[in-house]
DNA sequence: TGTTGTGAAAGTGTTCACAGCC
DNA sequence: GGCTGTGAACACTTTCACAACA
Protein backbone atom coordinates (compact mmCIF):
# COMPACT_ATOMS: atom_id res chain seq x y z
CA UNK A 1 0.00 0.00 0.00
CA UNK A 2 2.07 3.00 -1.09
CA UNK A 3 1.10 5.80 1.03
CA UNK A 4 3.94 8.03 0.21
CA UNK A 5 2.34 11.80 -0.27
CA UNK A 6 3.38 12.03 -4.05
CA UNK A 7 5.61 10.25 -6.62
CA UNK A 8 4.22 11.74 -9.61
CA UNK A 9 3.03 14.97 -10.70
CA UNK A 10 0.94 13.45 -13.74
CA UNK A 11 -1.36 12.00 -11.19
CA UNK A 12 -2.55 15.46 -10.20
CA UNK A 13 -4.69 16.55 -12.77
CA UNK A 14 -7.40 18.70 -11.16
CA UNK A 15 -11.16 18.50 -11.44
CA UNK A 16 -12.58 16.32 -14.37
CA UNK A 17 -14.33 19.52 -16.03
CA UNK A 18 -11.42 20.92 -16.66
CA UNK A 19 -10.44 18.40 -18.80
CA UNK A 20 -14.05 16.87 -20.04
CA UNK A 21 -13.61 14.00 -19.03
CA UNK A 22 -16.73 13.76 -16.75
CA UNK A 23 -18.39 10.56 -15.87
CA UNK A 24 -21.50 10.30 -17.71
CA UNK A 25 -23.16 8.40 -13.76
CA UNK A 26 -22.21 11.01 -12.09
CA UNK A 27 -23.56 14.08 -14.57
CA UNK A 28 -26.35 12.19 -14.34
CA UNK A 29 -27.37 12.56 -11.05
CA UNK A 30 -25.95 16.16 -10.90
CA UNK A 31 -29.44 17.57 -11.22
CA UNK A 32 -30.94 15.36 -8.03
CA UNK A 33 -28.37 16.92 -5.62
CA UNK A 34 -29.60 20.80 -6.92
CA UNK A 35 -33.09 19.47 -6.49
CA UNK A 36 -31.78 18.42 -2.78
CA UNK A 37 -29.65 21.33 -1.97
CA UNK A 38 -32.74 23.39 -3.19
CA UNK A 39 -35.88 21.56 -0.72
CA UNK A 40 -32.33 22.29 1.82
CA UNK A 41 -32.10 25.78 1.41
CA UNK A 42 -36.07 25.85 1.64
CA UNK A 43 -35.64 24.76 5.04
CA UNK A 44 -32.86 26.95 6.08
CA UNK A 45 -30.76 24.42 7.08
CA UNK A 46 -27.09 25.85 6.18
CA UNK A 47 -24.93 22.84 6.32
CA UNK A 48 -25.11 19.02 4.90
CA UNK A 49 -22.56 15.84 5.12
CA UNK A 50 -22.65 13.26 2.49
CA UNK A 51 -24.55 10.90 4.95
CA UNK A 52 -27.44 13.00 5.57
CA UNK A 53 -27.60 13.46 1.40
CA UNK A 54 -27.06 9.52 1.46
CA UNK A 55 -29.78 9.26 3.37
CA UNK A 56 -32.51 11.01 1.49
CA UNK A 57 -31.43 10.00 -2.14
CA UNK A 58 -30.82 6.83 -0.96
CA UNK A 59 -27.35 6.36 -2.38
CA UNK A 60 -23.87 5.33 -0.53
CA UNK A 61 -22.33 8.59 0.98
CA UNK A 62 -18.70 7.50 -0.94
CA UNK A 63 -20.85 7.79 -3.66
CA UNK A 64 -21.61 11.21 -3.31
CA UNK A 65 -18.85 12.38 -2.41
CA UNK A 66 -17.00 10.61 -5.64
CA UNK A 67 -20.08 12.71 -7.60
CA UNK A 68 -18.82 16.22 -6.01
CA UNK A 69 -15.17 15.18 -5.86
CA UNK A 70 -15.49 14.51 -9.71
CA UNK A 71 -16.95 18.12 -10.42
CA UNK A 72 -14.44 19.96 -7.82
CA UNK A 73 -17.03 20.30 -5.36
CA UNK A 74 -15.27 20.61 -1.92
CA UNK A 75 -16.53 20.53 1.18
CA UNK A 76 -15.27 21.17 4.68
CA UNK A 77 -13.55 17.68 6.52
CA UNK A 78 -15.22 17.17 9.72
CA UNK A 79 -17.75 19.80 8.93
CA UNK A 80 -19.66 18.64 5.11
CA UNK A 81 -20.26 21.29 2.68
CA UNK A 82 -22.42 24.33 2.38
CA UNK A 83 -25.75 23.65 1.11
CA UNK A 84 -25.61 27.50 -0.98
CA UNK A 85 -22.11 27.40 -2.02
CA UNK A 86 -23.01 24.10 -3.39
CA UNK A 87 -25.85 24.33 -4.75
CA UNK A 88 -24.43 27.59 -6.81
CA UNK A 89 -21.90 25.55 -8.06
CA UNK A 90 -24.02 23.06 -9.44
CA UNK A 91 -25.96 24.80 -11.01
CA UNK A 92 -22.89 27.02 -12.72
CA UNK A 93 -21.88 23.38 -13.93
CA UNK A 94 -25.46 22.54 -15.39
CA UNK A 95 -25.71 25.64 -17.25
CA UNK A 96 -28.66 26.98 -15.34
CA UNK A 97 -27.59 30.42 -13.73
CA UNK A 98 -28.58 31.58 -17.00
CA UNK A 99 -32.02 32.05 -18.87
CA UNK A 100 -32.98 29.62 -21.61
CA UNK A 101 -35.27 30.62 -24.04
CA UNK A 102 -37.01 27.64 -25.56
CA UNK A 103 -39.42 26.97 -28.25
CA UNK A 104 -42.21 24.35 -28.18
CA UNK A 105 -43.49 22.13 -31.31
CA UNK A 106 -46.68 20.14 -30.81
CA UNK A 107 -49.51 21.91 -28.38
CA UNK A 108 -51.83 19.06 -28.13
CA UNK A 109 -52.51 17.47 -24.57
CA UNK A 110 -48.69 16.79 -23.52
CA UNK A 111 -47.52 19.81 -24.70
CA UNK A 112 -49.70 21.99 -23.17
CA UNK A 113 -49.50 20.67 -19.76
CA UNK A 114 -45.59 21.13 -20.64
CA UNK A 115 -46.01 24.54 -20.90
CA UNK A 116 -47.99 25.19 -17.80
CA UNK A 117 -45.27 23.16 -16.33
CA UNK A 118 -44.00 24.33 -12.70
CA UNK A 119 -40.62 22.86 -13.23
CA UNK A 120 -39.98 24.42 -16.37
CA UNK A 121 -41.24 28.02 -15.64
CA UNK A 122 -39.22 28.58 -12.02
CA UNK A 123 -35.76 27.39 -13.11
CA UNK A 124 -34.84 30.04 -15.64
CA UNK A 125 -36.45 28.59 -18.80
CA UNK A 126 -38.66 31.12 -20.42
CA UNK A 127 -41.31 29.50 -23.44
CA UNK A 128 -40.51 32.17 -26.56
CA UNK A 129 -42.97 30.73 -28.70
CA UNK A 130 -44.93 27.77 -29.83
CA UNK A 131 -45.78 25.89 -32.97
CA UNK A 132 -48.71 23.76 -34.42
CA UNK A 133 -50.01 22.59 -37.52
CA UNK A 134 -53.85 22.69 -36.38
CA UNK A 135 -55.44 25.98 -38.04
CA UNK A 136 -57.26 26.21 -34.61
CA UNK A 137 -54.86 27.31 -32.80
CA UNK A 138 -52.54 29.57 -34.62
CA UNK A 139 -52.79 32.88 -33.78
CA UNK A 140 -53.78 31.80 -30.06
CA UNK A 141 -51.49 31.63 -27.20
CA UNK A 142 -50.28 29.33 -24.59
CA UNK A 143 -48.24 30.25 -21.12
CA UNK A 144 -48.29 33.77 -22.43
CA UNK A 145 -46.39 32.91 -26.08
CA UNK A 146 -48.05 33.31 -29.55
CA UNK A 147 -48.84 30.18 -31.05
CA UNK A 148 -47.61 29.74 -34.93
CA UNK A 149 -47.92 27.64 -37.90
CA UNK A 150 -44.99 24.94 -38.30
CA UNK A 151 -44.14 26.13 -41.63
CA UNK A 152 -43.27 29.24 -40.24
CA UNK A 153 -40.19 27.27 -38.46
CA UNK A 154 -37.57 27.94 -40.39
CA UNK A 155 -38.50 31.92 -41.00
CA UNK A 156 -39.21 32.60 -37.08
CA UNK A 157 -36.80 30.51 -35.16
CA UNK A 158 -33.71 32.22 -36.39
CA UNK A 159 -34.72 35.77 -34.94
CA UNK A 160 -36.17 34.25 -32.19
CA UNK A 161 -32.63 33.43 -30.62
CA UNK A 162 -34.29 30.53 -28.70
CA UNK A 163 -31.49 27.77 -27.84
CA UNK A 164 -33.83 24.67 -27.16
CA UNK A 165 -37.18 22.46 -28.20
CA UNK A 166 -39.37 20.68 -26.57
CA UNK A 167 -40.50 18.42 -29.48
CA UNK A 168 -43.78 17.39 -28.35
CA UNK A 169 -45.57 15.68 -31.67
CA UNK A 170 -46.63 12.60 -33.06
CA UNK A 171 -43.94 10.00 -33.70
CA UNK A 172 -43.70 10.27 -37.48
CA UNK A 173 -43.73 13.75 -37.62
CA UNK A 174 -40.25 14.07 -34.86
CA UNK A 175 -37.37 12.79 -37.07
CA UNK A 176 -38.20 15.68 -39.97
CA UNK A 177 -38.82 18.27 -37.40
CA UNK A 178 -35.58 17.61 -35.24
CA UNK A 179 -33.75 18.02 -38.96
CA UNK A 180 -35.46 21.25 -39.88
CA UNK A 181 -35.05 22.39 -36.01
CA UNK A 182 -31.32 22.00 -36.23
CA UNK A 183 -30.91 23.98 -39.12
CA UNK A 184 -32.76 26.61 -37.63
CA UNK A 185 -29.75 26.73 -35.17
CA UNK A 186 -31.31 25.09 -32.29
CA UNK A 187 -29.35 23.50 -29.98
CA UNK A 188 -31.13 20.52 -27.80
CA UNK A 189 -34.30 19.27 -28.06
CA UNK A 190 -36.12 17.42 -25.15
CA UNK A 191 -38.12 15.17 -27.22
CA UNK A 192 -41.38 13.62 -25.76
CA UNK A 193 -42.16 11.37 -29.20
CA UNK A 194 -41.21 7.72 -28.67
CA UNK A 195 -38.41 7.24 -31.27
CA UNK A 196 -35.08 7.37 -30.58
CA UNK A 197 -33.73 11.42 -32.09
CA UNK A 198 -30.06 10.52 -31.60
CA UNK A 199 -28.75 9.56 -35.33
CA UNK A 200 -30.00 13.25 -36.31
CA UNK A 201 -27.23 15.55 -37.14
CA UNK A 202 -23.98 15.92 -35.02
CA UNK A 203 -24.44 19.19 -33.77
CA UNK A 204 -27.44 18.99 -32.00
CA UNK A 205 -28.27 17.18 -28.94
CA UNK A 206 -31.30 15.29 -28.11
CA UNK A 207 -32.99 13.67 -24.78
CA UNK A 208 -35.46 11.19 -25.87
CA UNK A 209 -38.02 10.68 -23.01
CA UNK A 210 -41.19 8.36 -23.56
CA UNK A 211 -43.45 8.28 -21.03
CA UNK A 212 -44.75 4.71 -22.28
CA UNK A 213 -41.20 3.39 -21.69
CA UNK A 214 -41.49 4.10 -18.19
CA UNK A 215 -44.50 2.98 -17.71
CA UNK A 216 -43.05 -0.38 -19.08
CA UNK A 217 -40.31 0.14 -16.66
CA UNK A 218 -43.02 0.24 -13.67
CA UNK A 219 -44.18 -3.12 -14.70
CA UNK A 220 -41.36 -4.57 -15.41
CA UNK A 221 -39.86 -4.22 -12.05
CA UNK A 222 -43.02 -4.81 -10.36
CA UNK A 223 -43.50 -8.05 -12.37
CA UNK A 224 -40.07 -9.09 -11.67
CA UNK A 225 -40.46 -8.27 -7.79
CA UNK A 226 -43.49 -11.37 -7.73
CA UNK A 227 -41.39 -13.41 -9.73
CA UNK A 228 -38.16 -13.34 -7.64
CA UNK A 229 -40.72 -13.88 -4.67
CA UNK A 230 -42.30 -16.41 -6.01
CA UNK A 231 -38.84 -18.15 -6.51
CA UNK A 232 -37.70 -17.44 -3.10
CA UNK A 233 -40.54 -19.53 -2.19
CA UNK A 234 -38.65 -22.98 -4.09
CA UNK A 235 -35.20 -22.00 -1.84
CA UNK A 236 -35.86 -20.14 1.40
CA UNK A 237 -32.97 -18.42 3.07
CA UNK A 238 -33.01 -16.69 5.95
CA UNK A 239 -31.00 -13.31 5.19
CA UNK A 240 -28.53 -12.80 8.34
CA UNK B 1 -6.93 -19.01 -24.91
CA UNK B 2 -9.41 -22.12 -23.39
CA UNK B 3 -10.68 -23.59 -26.66
CA UNK B 4 -12.16 -26.67 -24.99
CA UNK B 5 -16.00 -27.26 -25.65
CA UNK B 6 -16.56 -27.60 -22.36
CA UNK B 7 -14.60 -27.98 -18.78
CA UNK B 8 -17.46 -27.42 -15.86
CA UNK B 9 -20.85 -27.70 -15.80
CA UNK B 10 -22.11 -25.05 -13.52
CA UNK B 11 -20.93 -22.75 -16.28
CA UNK B 12 -24.77 -23.94 -18.24
CA UNK B 13 -26.89 -22.05 -16.31
CA UNK B 14 -29.00 -20.95 -18.83
CA UNK B 15 -31.03 -17.52 -19.49
CA UNK B 16 -30.49 -15.21 -16.60
CA UNK B 17 -34.19 -14.26 -16.23
CA UNK B 18 -34.87 -18.14 -14.93
CA UNK B 19 -32.00 -17.02 -11.87
CA UNK B 20 -33.15 -13.97 -11.16
CA UNK B 21 -29.91 -12.42 -12.40
CA UNK B 22 -30.96 -9.76 -14.98
CA UNK B 23 -28.80 -7.00 -15.94
CA UNK B 24 -30.69 -4.24 -15.35
CA UNK B 25 -29.23 -1.99 -18.03
CA UNK B 26 -30.59 -4.75 -20.27
CA UNK B 27 -34.07 -4.35 -18.86
CA UNK B 28 -34.44 -1.14 -18.78
CA UNK B 29 -33.36 -1.25 -22.95
CA UNK B 30 -35.89 -4.09 -23.80
CA UNK B 31 -39.23 -1.93 -23.82
CA UNK B 32 -36.80 0.35 -26.86
CA UNK B 33 -36.26 -2.93 -28.54
CA UNK B 34 -39.67 -3.65 -28.25
CA UNK B 35 -41.27 -0.21 -29.70
CA UNK B 36 -38.65 -1.01 -32.46
CA UNK B 37 -39.60 -4.22 -33.47
CA UNK B 38 -43.14 -3.10 -33.17
CA UNK B 39 -42.66 -0.44 -35.84
CA UNK B 40 -40.72 -3.15 -37.86
CA UNK B 41 -44.29 -5.04 -37.54
CA UNK B 42 -45.68 -2.06 -38.73
CA UNK B 43 -43.58 -2.10 -42.03
CA UNK B 44 -44.25 -5.83 -42.33
CA UNK B 45 -40.62 -6.50 -42.20
CA UNK B 46 -40.70 -9.95 -40.99
CA UNK B 47 -36.65 -10.68 -39.99
CA UNK B 48 -34.38 -8.37 -38.74
CA UNK B 49 -30.50 -8.70 -37.56
CA UNK B 50 -28.56 -7.00 -34.93
CA UNK B 51 -26.79 -4.77 -37.69
CA UNK B 52 -30.31 -3.51 -38.81
CA UNK B 53 -31.30 -2.82 -35.14
CA UNK B 54 -27.88 -1.22 -34.29
CA UNK B 55 -28.37 1.17 -36.87
CA UNK B 56 -32.03 1.96 -35.83
CA UNK B 57 -30.88 2.62 -32.38
CA UNK B 58 -27.36 4.03 -32.27
CA UNK B 59 -26.12 1.04 -30.31
CA UNK B 60 -23.50 -1.76 -31.36
CA UNK B 61 -24.76 -4.50 -32.63
CA UNK B 62 -22.76 -6.93 -29.91
CA UNK B 63 -25.12 -5.27 -27.06
CA UNK B 64 -27.55 -6.00 -28.97
CA UNK B 65 -27.06 -9.76 -29.37
CA UNK B 66 -26.20 -10.12 -25.80
CA UNK B 67 -29.28 -7.87 -24.70
CA UNK B 68 -31.60 -10.15 -26.17
CA UNK B 69 -29.21 -13.67 -25.16
CA UNK B 70 -29.52 -12.45 -21.77
CA UNK B 71 -33.21 -12.96 -21.80
CA UNK B 72 -33.17 -16.45 -23.90
CA UNK B 73 -33.98 -14.94 -26.64
CA UNK B 74 -32.61 -16.49 -29.35
CA UNK B 75 -32.29 -15.71 -33.06
CA UNK B 76 -30.76 -17.57 -36.18
CA UNK B 77 -27.52 -17.27 -36.81
CA UNK B 78 -27.07 -16.36 -40.35
CA UNK B 79 -30.01 -15.72 -40.65
CA UNK B 80 -30.79 -12.85 -37.64
CA UNK B 81 -34.32 -12.59 -35.45
CA UNK B 82 -37.90 -12.97 -36.47
CA UNK B 83 -39.29 -9.84 -35.52
CA UNK B 84 -43.02 -10.91 -34.58
CA UNK B 85 -41.35 -14.16 -32.37
CA UNK B 86 -38.93 -11.45 -30.74
CA UNK B 87 -41.80 -8.62 -30.22
CA UNK B 88 -44.10 -11.60 -28.40
CA UNK B 89 -41.25 -12.79 -25.93
CA UNK B 90 -40.32 -9.45 -24.85
CA UNK B 91 -43.91 -8.53 -23.97
CA UNK B 92 -43.98 -11.63 -22.26
CA UNK B 93 -41.17 -10.36 -20.29
CA UNK B 94 -41.52 -7.42 -19.68
CA UNK B 95 -45.56 -8.24 -18.08
CA UNK B 96 -47.72 -6.30 -20.46
CA UNK B 97 -49.11 -9.45 -22.33
CA UNK B 98 -51.57 -8.78 -19.89
CA UNK B 99 -54.24 -5.53 -19.15
CA UNK B 100 -53.20 -3.26 -16.18
CA UNK B 101 -55.67 -1.53 -14.08
CA UNK B 102 -54.14 1.96 -13.78
CA UNK B 103 -55.80 5.18 -11.44
CA UNK B 104 -54.57 8.47 -11.60
CA UNK B 105 -53.41 10.01 -8.78
CA UNK B 106 -53.45 14.51 -9.61
CA UNK B 107 -55.76 15.46 -12.28
CA UNK B 108 -54.22 18.61 -13.37
CA UNK B 109 -52.52 19.77 -16.10
CA UNK B 110 -49.95 16.82 -16.64
CA UNK B 111 -52.55 14.31 -15.09
CA UNK B 112 -55.36 15.19 -17.66
CA UNK B 113 -52.59 15.23 -20.73
CA UNK B 114 -51.16 11.56 -18.58
CA UNK B 115 -54.57 10.01 -18.82
CA UNK B 116 -55.17 11.03 -22.66
CA UNK B 117 -51.89 9.66 -23.75
CA UNK B 118 -52.32 7.14 -26.66
CA UNK B 119 -49.17 5.31 -25.43
CA UNK B 120 -50.54 4.63 -22.29
CA UNK B 121 -53.99 3.90 -23.59
CA UNK B 122 -52.71 1.38 -26.43
CA UNK B 123 -50.50 -0.80 -24.73
CA UNK B 124 -53.33 -2.90 -22.14
CA UNK B 125 -53.51 0.05 -19.68
CA UNK B 126 -56.34 0.71 -18.45
CA UNK B 127 -57.65 3.82 -16.22
CA UNK B 128 -59.84 2.42 -13.86
CA UNK B 129 -60.51 5.73 -11.74
CA UNK B 130 -58.74 9.09 -10.99
CA UNK B 131 -58.68 10.85 -7.60
CA UNK B 132 -57.95 15.02 -6.52
CA UNK B 133 -58.70 16.82 -4.10
CA UNK B 134 -60.48 19.97 -5.90
CA UNK B 135 -64.04 20.15 -5.46
CA UNK B 136 -64.93 21.41 -8.38
CA UNK B 137 -63.70 17.75 -10.37
CA UNK B 138 -65.04 15.23 -7.97
CA UNK B 139 -67.98 13.59 -9.59
CA UNK B 140 -67.03 14.87 -13.04
CA UNK B 141 -64.85 12.20 -15.52
CA UNK B 142 -61.56 12.09 -17.27
CA UNK B 143 -60.39 9.52 -20.20
CA UNK B 144 -63.98 8.07 -19.06
CA UNK B 145 -62.96 7.28 -15.89
CA UNK B 146 -64.59 8.81 -12.67
CA UNK B 147 -62.69 11.43 -10.39
CA UNK B 148 -63.18 10.76 -7.04
CA UNK B 149 -61.69 12.73 -3.81
CA UNK B 150 -58.49 11.62 -2.87
CA UNK B 151 -59.89 11.11 0.79
CA UNK B 152 -61.46 7.86 -0.56
CA UNK B 153 -58.66 6.69 -2.16
CA UNK B 154 -58.64 3.56 1.02
CA UNK B 155 -62.32 3.11 0.72
CA UNK B 156 -62.30 2.51 -3.51
CA UNK B 157 -59.10 1.29 -4.40
CA UNK B 158 -59.20 -1.80 -2.54
CA UNK B 159 -62.21 -2.77 -4.65
CA UNK B 160 -61.09 -1.67 -7.62
CA UNK B 161 -58.57 -3.77 -7.95
CA UNK B 162 -55.84 -1.39 -9.88
CA UNK B 163 -52.48 -2.75 -9.05
CA UNK B 164 -50.92 0.50 -10.76
CA UNK B 165 -50.93 4.15 -9.88
CA UNK B 166 -49.77 7.17 -11.68
CA UNK B 167 -48.78 9.91 -9.34
CA UNK B 168 -49.17 13.91 -10.35
CA UNK B 169 -49.34 15.50 -7.65
CA UNK B 170 -47.03 18.59 -6.08
CA UNK B 171 -44.03 17.46 -4.47
CA UNK B 172 -45.28 17.73 -1.12
CA UNK B 173 -48.20 15.84 -1.44
CA UNK B 174 -46.33 12.73 -2.92
CA UNK B 175 -44.22 10.64 -0.20
CA UNK B 176 -47.83 10.78 2.10
CA UNK B 177 -50.12 9.42 -0.82
CA UNK B 178 -47.36 6.99 -1.63
CA UNK B 179 -47.59 5.32 1.96
CA UNK B 180 -50.98 5.40 1.34
CA UNK B 181 -51.35 3.80 -1.97
CA UNK B 182 -48.74 1.07 -1.26
CA UNK B 183 -51.29 0.20 2.04
CA UNK B 184 -54.35 -0.18 -0.29
CA UNK B 185 -52.26 -2.73 -2.18
CA UNK B 186 -51.31 -0.67 -4.81
CA UNK B 187 -48.44 -2.71 -6.56
CA UNK B 188 -45.85 -0.02 -8.43
CA UNK B 189 -46.48 3.67 -9.24
CA UNK B 190 -45.14 6.28 -11.55
CA UNK B 191 -44.25 9.17 -9.98
CA UNK B 192 -44.14 12.67 -11.59
CA UNK B 193 -43.29 14.34 -8.38
CA UNK B 194 -39.94 15.75 -7.85
CA UNK B 195 -38.69 13.72 -5.02
CA UNK B 196 -36.85 10.14 -5.19
CA UNK B 197 -40.15 7.74 -3.64
CA UNK B 198 -37.50 5.31 -3.10
CA UNK B 199 -37.30 4.49 0.30
CA UNK B 200 -41.17 4.60 0.96
CA UNK B 201 -41.90 0.89 1.59
CA UNK B 202 -40.16 -2.56 0.94
CA UNK B 203 -43.15 -3.72 -0.72
CA UNK B 204 -44.17 -1.10 -3.29
CA UNK B 205 -41.93 -0.16 -6.77
CA UNK B 206 -41.60 3.28 -7.78
CA UNK B 207 -40.24 4.86 -10.67
CA UNK B 208 -39.15 8.33 -10.66
CA UNK B 209 -39.87 10.66 -13.81
CA UNK B 210 -38.83 14.52 -13.28
CA UNK B 211 -39.51 16.18 -16.67
CA UNK B 212 -37.52 19.65 -15.12
CA UNK B 213 -34.54 17.19 -14.56
CA UNK B 214 -34.92 15.95 -17.98
CA UNK B 215 -34.49 19.46 -19.22
CA UNK B 216 -31.33 19.91 -17.03
CA UNK B 217 -29.67 16.91 -18.64
CA UNK B 218 -30.46 18.33 -21.82
CA UNK B 219 -29.15 21.86 -20.60
CA UNK B 220 -26.07 20.07 -19.61
CA UNK B 221 -25.33 18.12 -22.90
CA UNK B 222 -25.58 21.47 -24.67
CA UNK B 223 -23.01 23.55 -22.37
CA UNK B 224 -20.81 20.05 -22.19
CA UNK B 225 -20.77 20.26 -26.16
CA UNK B 226 -20.25 24.14 -25.95
CA UNK B 227 -17.09 23.38 -23.27
CA UNK B 228 -15.35 20.83 -25.22
CA UNK B 229 -15.46 22.54 -28.41
CA UNK B 230 -13.91 25.33 -27.16
CA UNK B 231 -11.59 23.06 -25.80
CA UNK B 232 -10.73 21.90 -28.87
CA UNK B 233 -9.28 24.96 -30.18
CA UNK B 234 -6.64 25.32 -27.84
CA UNK B 235 -5.82 21.80 -29.17
CA UNK B 236 -6.76 21.18 -32.82
CA UNK B 237 -6.34 17.25 -34.23
CA UNK B 238 -7.78 16.32 -37.36
CA UNK B 239 -10.19 13.33 -36.72
CA UNK B 240 -8.96 10.42 -39.49
C1' DT C 1 -13.70 14.26 17.74
C1' DG C 2 -16.11 14.15 12.64
C1' DT C 3 -16.09 14.22 7.78
C1' DT C 4 -13.99 14.72 3.49
C1' DG C 5 -11.23 13.08 -0.60
C1' DT C 6 -9.25 9.26 -2.78
C1' DG C 7 -6.24 5.04 -3.91
C1' DA C 8 -7.35 0.39 -4.53
C1' DA C 9 -10.63 -3.36 -4.85
C1' DA C 10 -14.82 -5.09 -6.32
C1' DG C 11 -18.59 -5.03 -9.20
C1' DT C 12 -21.10 -4.02 -13.49
C1' DG C 13 -21.51 -3.08 -18.34
C1' DT C 14 -19.72 -2.94 -23.14
C1' DT C 15 -16.96 -4.28 -26.91
C1' DC C 16 -13.94 -7.39 -29.36
C1' DA C 17 -13.32 -11.19 -32.01
C1' DC C 18 -14.26 -15.57 -33.39
C1' DA C 19 -16.21 -20.40 -32.95
C1' DG C 20 -20.38 -22.45 -34.27
C1' DC C 21 -24.31 -23.01 -36.74
C1' DC C 22 -27.55 -21.90 -40.76
C1' DG D 1 -21.41 -16.84 -47.90
C1' DG D 2 -24.10 -14.59 -43.32
C1' DC D 3 -25.18 -13.90 -38.53
C1' DT D 4 -25.65 -15.35 -33.85
C1' DG D 5 -23.95 -16.42 -29.14
C1' DT D 6 -20.27 -15.92 -26.04
C1' DG D 7 -15.48 -16.13 -23.62
C1' DA D 8 -12.26 -12.83 -22.70
C1' DA D 9 -10.64 -8.14 -22.64
C1' DC D 10 -11.62 -3.73 -21.70
C1' DA D 11 -14.09 0.20 -19.77
C1' DC D 12 -16.82 2.23 -16.56
C1' DT D 13 -18.99 2.63 -11.88
C1' DT D 14 -19.44 1.80 -7.11
C1' DT D 15 -17.84 0.59 -2.72
C1' DC D 16 -14.36 -0.01 0.72
C1' DA D 17 -11.37 1.73 3.93
C1' DC D 18 -8.39 4.99 5.59
C1' DA D 19 -5.10 9.02 5.44
C1' DA D 20 -5.63 13.90 5.71
C1' DC D 21 -7.39 17.54 7.68
C1' DA D 22 -10.67 20.96 10.44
Amino acid sequence: MPTQPDDDMTSHEGPAHVLGMIPAASANRLGIYLRELERLERTEISTVNSRQLSENLGWSDAQIRRDLAVFGLFGRRGVGYTVKELAASIRQILGINRNWDVILIGVGNLGRALAGYRGFASNGYRLVAAFDNNPALIGTKIANAPIYSVERLEELVPTLQAQLAILAVPVDHAPPLAQRLSQCGIQGILNFAPVILKPVQTDITCVDVDLALELQRLVFAVVSRDRSRRDLESTPEDAT
